[in-house]
DNA sequence: CAGCATCCCACGGGATACTG
DNA sequence: CAGTATCCCGTGGGATGCTG
């Protein structure tokens, strides 16, 4: 016998946390939709709302978050061109967690701190 | 004038998102969480939980979240020696969140398996 | 403005082997 | 059982430079 687990009742139901966390985890894909929450916005205002990433990621993450139908990406027929990024329906079903993430974030946050200052 | 954005209404108080996301995108993370949501486990258990983490990362990770207060180790006076591994109420209350990510996670997925039949 | 192309490297994590 | 210790490698992502 290999090993007696005690009960067989770890809730795994395949859970495909795996699939979701590969995408949010890629850096900023959460920083950009909470500043898309707010509505449709061009891709230097991105760069402005989110100083610390580069171009090449932000295009990155805008490319994949619009294959994967979470925001849409809109050419303005302007000179010189402006591109419009907004939330899809389903985009938008992340700010909950989103939302969940920041609140846990700053709790986590705050416990840290006093651990630190305990020592 | 450096850069004009059109408003100034980005939700942007200092989003922790970073902070939470380090945490919460290392690998495996979130899975433990999930998998000791129904309980104290061992060490072992939850390698037999998720079987594709290896012992080091597995300890990484058991490890920084017992810093960070997410859970508690306890080590069982027997032998052979045998440790477990339980939420604390601050890591319980990721339970929301990975819950929220599954569910959007599952919508990503099928989203993404109908963009890949249509074409 | 909104991007690609390139180069480069830190580091997260897998594999393997060993210990109290 | 529950780890620790090494080695090694893929890749995410920063920096820089060029273009339609």
């Amino acid at each position: 016998m290999a090993l007696k687990i005690r009960k067989n009742r770890a809730p795994k139901p395949l859970c495909p946390i795996g699939q979701c966390m590969t995408f949010l985890g890629m850096a900023w894909t959460s920083n950009i939709i909470w500043n898309l929450s707010a509505g449709a916005r061009r891709f230097s205002e991105l760069r402005h709302d989110i100083p610390a990433v580069s171009a090449k990621v932000l295009t990155q993450r805008l490319r994949e978050m619009e294959e994967r139908g979470v925001l849409t990406r809109r050419v303005m027929p302007t000179s010189p061109p402006s591109v419009e990024y907004e939330l899809t329906e389903l985009g938008r079903e992340f700010m909950p967690v989103i939302q969940a993430i920041m609140d846990v974030g700053h709790r986590l946050k705050t416990r840290a701190e006093e651990a630190r200052e305990a020592a």
